[in-house]
RNA sequence: GCGGACAUGGCGAAAUGGUAGACGCAAGGGACUUAAAAUCCCUCGGUGGAAACGCUGUGCGGGUUCGAGUCCCGCUGUCCGCACCA
């Protein structure tokens, strides 16, 4: 089934969940992934790090941030435990820069996703400054404080310094300090959820240590711990500038520190605006004129931006450049250490004497056992009595695998170049196939993979790119997001919700009401939310399929939405879709019966119309197709079938006798109808190209050749807007000159009434389009 | 808090700055039928009118334009992403 999918990939997407899946159960593809890891790791892409995690131990698992359920750190009546733990990361902080530019050159993905991931990149220019701390102050050996800033041209609105409760600093000043521990201790039990953040107030703790100001060497301010430094960003210590940031006017608020203003709007009323706001404790970090600055004040913010930044770089304390720039990403290295059983394991041996030791490639893959038991929290790999236990493949000595699996979003993060070339062997990819297939051209995928599964591929590209196993940079040429499938929800009088299977709709003139099958109780219709099991609002697809078949089930949701929307899922409309696909059959067997007569290639009036619908249609179909509009596609095709079931009356009485040019011209529009709705309804237009005696299968076809001649009218009727608002129409020549146009419409009953005897002030033609008179 | 998107009938939705509501669903009326289903025909933004036709209408307030659902400015509302990122 590789094989056959191969061809198709070029040209179609699939779920990612389906590609994961297939991928997946290829018995070679983590014996691939495995010898990629250990190219990576030799390519310095992968190390290995102590991380800090959320660890359940009652469940024995690392939990995201998400699940820390509450502020004080609970989760399930259980108190989360923040753990060390040694993982393996992938280092795609290293191609943070690139990631974030490149995105630039993705001009066939949506800009919504540009966006999120550059958000998620979060790049952002600063600058790196060293204060020096007073001697008496500070714990031995702490001389200097290191920050990141991003406003160094604030530097005169310093009124202190703060840092992490994690940060060395804090801590060396917490082992002389009881009362300082007990409050690092406390940060570090909050909880980190965005609820927690919104609620928890700034505090601080001062450690008593004094900073000099860099730009002022009398000028020293107090460093305190406080719980909204983040260890993990910039250096994990910030200056306060309470005016220019509002944790920071919050927090000096709070224990009294000064609040200078250093930055206005040059504008005298914006100016006076933004220290009213200041001294009501709403920072103004906005742009504008340095001022309580020195030697800045009245430069722009970008200028003493520049000059700070310049002038600290070339100062020097200690040995060393006071300040240096610095480019700061949000971006964090991808863990992909999983404590569970599925995953691909990671090929690595830990040995007492030669440490890690990557397992040999001739002996990949390191195989999950098939023994494992679920009968007790943590990992089935590291219970599991003997497959963890090895030699050692360097010196031979006992020694032991490593128990965590990848990550799955590894596996989702090449699948694509390894369809390239799925039966080779001996290495993950063949040159020649994975850069003349790759990149894909048209991905397409829901929108909830725009960050992580999206952001991981353009990783891994790189690094297999890095470790010679691809030469592109970019996987996905064109990405486009489809929407979900949506239905109403239902709830029961006792407020547990109802499944739409269980249920019947009545519609009258009053609205629509719901009722349960099993006893009759009025049931609440609720919001259409996204199908969950929770809220039992899904539809199960064997029944739709069973009941209308998977050509109605598909013509539905093609018809009802664009494709990039979400689309409600509704009885109503799926027996919409099944009328349409009877009435498509109909139409074929009456055209089919229709005798065929000799034709003389001479169309009359009406068998023309009804062929300058079926090309109208073909057109449209035809741009819209590539567009990927196919709820466009979709009405065009009932505007084709309302044209044929038109003409189709015509003839219908006596059918034997039906013109000759009007047979030939319903059995065109026929083939290139069928033809239309084959891509969308495969299975009912094999059955109906057959039905009309066509040889072979439609969809080995070409597409139907376009006349363009039959796309162009002899004339054109042009609204006539008076005032641009739209009051008479004038049929005219296709090729009237404006000057033909503008006299008849003039002459016209409508305009001349409107005109009253006087001539209009203006008159516009668009030719081929409208007419405006302006009176 | 920061960033972004969206707002059109009872509903899903159409509309390169050029006739707002294509196409479908729902609803109402009719034909066929003993009846129902199916099928076919008609009506279907609001409002006035017997009708012809008129007025009005794309969340709200302005602006640009001969002409704005579409472009610009300011609001309101809804949804999405990120979120103590210095």
């Amino acid at each position: 089934n590789i094989a056959a999918m191969r061809g198709q990939l070029k040209s179609m997407g699939l779920s990612l969940d389906w590609q994961r899946e297939i991928a997946t159960c290829d018995p070679s593809y983590y014996r691939h992934q495995q010898a990629l890891f250990l190219d990576f790791l030799k390519g310095g892409l992968i190390e290995r790090k102590i991380s800090k995690v959320n660890w359940d131990p009652e469940d024995q698992t690392v939990l995201a941030n998400e699940q820390v359920i509450d502020g004080r750190g609970w989760r399930s009546g259980a108190l989360v435990e923040q753990k060390e733990l040694t993982q393996w990361f992938l280092k795609i902080t290293d191609f943070a820069e690139e990631l974030n530019s490149a995105l630039d050159t993705l001009t066939r993905w949506p800009e919504k996703v540009r966006l999120m991931q550059k958000n998620w990149i979060g790049r952002s220019e600063g600058l790196m400054v060293r204060w020096a701390l007073e001697t008496a102050t500070a714990p031995a050996a702490f001389t200097e404080l290191e920050i990141y800033t991003t406003r160094p041209d604030t530097l005169f609105g310093a009124s202190f310094m703060a840092i992490a409760p994690d940060h060395p600093l804090a801590k060396a000043a917490s082992t002389s300090n009881p009362a300082l521990a007990a409050f690092c201790d406390e940060c570090r039990r909050m909880g980190t959820s965005a609820a927690t953040l919104e609620t928890t107030e700034k505090r601080g703790f001062d450690t008593g240590v004094r900073a000099v100001h860099p730009l002022d060497s009398s000028w020293t301010v107090p460093v305190y711990v406080a719980n909204f430094v983040l260890m993990d960003y910039g250096t994990g210590a910030i200056f306060g500038c309470p005016s220019g940031d509002q944790r920071d006017i919050e927090f000096a608020r709070q224990y009294g520190l000064p609040i200078i203003p250093v930055v206005a709007p040059a504008d005298e009323a914006a100016r006076a605006a933004a220290l009213a706001q200041i001294a009501s404790g709403k920072a103004y970090d906005g742009e504008g004129v340095m001022l309580n600055s020195h030697f800045l004040d009245g430069m722009t913010t970008q200028a003493a931006f520049a000059l700070v930044s310049d002038r600290l770089a070339s100062e020097s304390m200690a040995g060393k450049p006071v300040a240096k720039r610095k480019v700061n990403f949000r971006l964090r290295d991808w863990g992909i250490s999983r404590q569970r059983y599925w995953g691909c394991p990671i090929p690595i041996i830990h040995c007492e004497s030669c440490g890690v030791v990557p397992v040999p490639k001739d002996q990949l893959p390191v195989k999950l056992p098939e023994d494992v038991t679920f009968d007790r929290p943590g990992n089935p790999l590291d219970h599991h009595k003997t497959w963890k236990h090895c030699a050692c493949p360097s010196c031979g000595k006992p020694a032991r695998r490593e128990t965590d699996t990848m990550d799955t979003f590894a596996d989702s993060s090449w699948y694509f170049a390894r369809f390239t070339d799925p039966w080779t062997e001996t290495a993950p990819t063949t040159a020649d196939a994975v850069n003349s297939w790759l990149p894909v051209n048209q991905y397409i995928g829901g929108i909830e993979h725009a960050i992580l599964h999206l952001l991981y591929a353009r990783f891994w590209t790189r690094a297999m790119k890095a470790t010679g196993h691809i030469a592109i940079d970019e996987p996905f040429e064109g990405l486009f997001t489809q929407g979900m499938v949506v239905h109403e929800t239902y709830k029961a009088p006792d407020g547990s919700w109802v499944s739409p299977a269980e249920i019947a709709i009545e519609t009258d003139a009053h609205g629509r009401r719901a009722v349960r099958l099993s006893d009759k109780a009025e049931v609440t219709i609720g919001d259409v939310e996204k199908m969950s099991k929770s809220k039992r609002n899904t539809v199960d697809p064997d029944d739709i399929i069973g009941t209308y078949g998977a050509d109605t089930a598909r013509w539905f949701m093609l018809s009802d939405s664009p494709p990039e929307r979400d689309v409600a899922w509704t009885e109503d409309g799926v027996q919409g879709a099944g009328r349409f696909v009877q009435r498509v059959w109909r139409i074929s067997g009456e055209i089919a019966d229709l005798p065929a007569a000799a034709h003389d290639g001479h169309f009359g009036a009406d068998s023309t119309a009804l062929r300058r619908a079926a090309h109208k249609a073909l057109a449209a179909v035809s741009e819209d197709v590539e567009r990927l509009r196919f709820n466009r596609c979709v009405a065009h095709i009932y505007d084709l079938s309302n044209a044929i079931m038109a003409a189709l009356a015509k003839v219908a009485p006596r059918p034997a006798t039906a013109a000759p040019d009007m047979t030939a011209a319903l059995h065109e529009a026929a083939r290139i109808f069928i033809q239309l709705l084959a891509p969308m309804m495969p299975h009912l237009a094999e059955e109906c190209w057959h039905a009309l005696g066509q040889p072979g299968l439609v969809a080995q076809t070409q597409w139907p050749v376009l006349d363009p001649a039959l796309l162009v009218e002899d004339t054109f009727t042009y609204p006539v807007q008076i005032n641009g608002k739209k009051r008479a129409d004038v049929t005219m020549a296709r090729d009237a000159d404006g000057a033909a146009v503008e006299a008849a419409v003039l002459a016209d009953e409508v305009v001349q009434r409107a005109l009253d005897g006087r001539p209009p002030r203006k008159i516009i033609v668009v030719p081929g389009r409208i007419v405006n008179v302006v009176v």
